[in-house]
DNA sequence: AGTATTCAAATACTATTAGTATCTAGATGC
DNA sequence: GCATCTAGATACTAATAGTATTTGAATACT
């Protein structure tokens, strides 16, 4: 079928990075799904490696583990935090409790995808407190999470606050992250525009109802990401990898 | 050693129920060092059995599993928040992040415990919300985080305040969860006075800088209880429970 | 009192899974 | 076109939650 050199097939022959690259990105995908569906401790590398189209060593072939793995995932969805470029206004609010609420379908897929996913992380999170590497690498992504709201609150505060900027940016980010807890846990009524409102008060100090617009920008930084961030996320990645060899 | 009926014998012969409530007991004590040193994934059930001066059959003989294991750990640990009795002003404010502070020996050990036992608490709430009757479990242990909140509010709250008092205790109760997180991850450096200016602010709308004084009433009634409360509860527990036959 | 029953706890076993050691085939370098 | 190198497959180990079965001491019954 190929008389010529071994140049001239470039659909199946490719470059070893090239493939690499695949298998990693293969193997995140399905890492993502997989943890969505079964948490962090639930989901096994057997099957994330078969659900790419793998085996278990293509795992540990380009992560050092289960935990590598893990943040390989949640770098890919922290990325829309990092950098000058996020803006806060653009988040949708279906962050915290909306299991029955009048979003899309593709959207209501997506924020099944979320409240899985926070759930994985906050198991990761438990988990990888007890080690001295991974509880160094977690600190990073959790200063990505502050730092987000502290853009928020250097614009937003009032000059008399006495309070630190630092301050005021670890307590907003406390409470989106408290806010997540409690919606995933089942317990919280949270929705978006109180969520606003607690994130006004910490931020600004004044009083006010739920139905006030945000006074400077304040809404879901959270590590665990918001609706849209993950639709992209998900229709990032490629849905069926390269058929393999399965023998 | 004995010539009479069995009936003189109270020390080695026991009733049955007796016998079983302090298994329970032992093995409620093991367990929360268990869970408190390795995680709820972490900690084995063979383990906390034998720490205990058991074998496993007897976990599966007195709970359902691993989880009912514990939530019956984590019941003893909430029974301070429950009733009209318990006053957050008693509590310390060493819950945050008080790695080396000036505390003494046992009030420091107790802060050890503190922070292991909140990291399996994490751990268990992520793994507990994919299953329905755990889920609902656990979401009335929340709600008494949030009832305990919830009395704090009803008293400490202005009078013109446009938020309900509901929404306002979940505020508050996410923003102690969300504090929990962020020390544990050891991403966060909110301590006691911050975390209060913080509550504050959620309550009653006003700035103020974090060395006031409380202005109503506020601090720490997380489901990971404060170190005074923990220090009971290890105290509470029978430190070597009775010899038993190994074989 | 003595015998039958019950049930807390022990023992033995299964299935699953993270991690390791080893191997192989296809890509890379000369 | 041959030697090397490595991504990924295969085979194995250790640990552990849960289940099935057994046992012996406490209870109930006569």
């Amino acid at each position: 079928m190929d008389p010529h050199r071994s140049t001239s097939t470039p659909r199946t022959r490719r470059t070893r990075t090239e493939r690499q690259l695949e298998t990693r990105h293969a193997l995140i995908g399905a890492a993502l799904a997989a943890f969505t569906r079964d948490g962090y401790h639930g989901a096994s590398l057997d099957d994330i490696a078969n659900d790419a189209g793998y085996s278990k060593g293509a795992v540990y072939s380009n992560f050092g583990g289960k935990a590598e793995l893990f943040l390989a995932v949640l770098d890919h969805n922290l990325e829309a935090l990092r950098g000058d470029s996020w803006d806060p206004f653009e988040a949708v609010d279906s962050r915290a409790t909306e299991p029955s609420g009048a979003l899309p379908q593709s959207t209501r897929e997506a924020a099944a995808y979320l409240h899985g996913f926070g759930l994985a992380t906050l198991e990761f999170i438990a988990t990888a407190a007890r080690d001295d590497t991974l509880s160094q690498a977690l600190r990073a992504r959790v200063q990505v999470m502050v730092d987000a709201y502290r853009r928020v609150a250097v614009s937003g505060r009032r000059p008399d606050d006495p309070l630190p900027v630092d301050d005021v940016a670890q307590l907003m980010a406390a409470l989106d992250q408290g806010v997540s807890i409690l919606a995933l846990s089942g317990a919280g009524s949270i929705d978006g525009p109180l969520m606003r409102a607690g994130l006004r008060r910490l931020l600004t100090g004044t009083t006010g109802d739920a139905d006030e617009p945000p006074p400077a920008g304040a809404d879901g930084a959270s590590l665990l990401p918001d609706v849209e961030r993950v639709r992209r996320l998900i229709s990032d990645l490629p849905e069926a990898p390269p058929p393999h060899h399965t023998s």
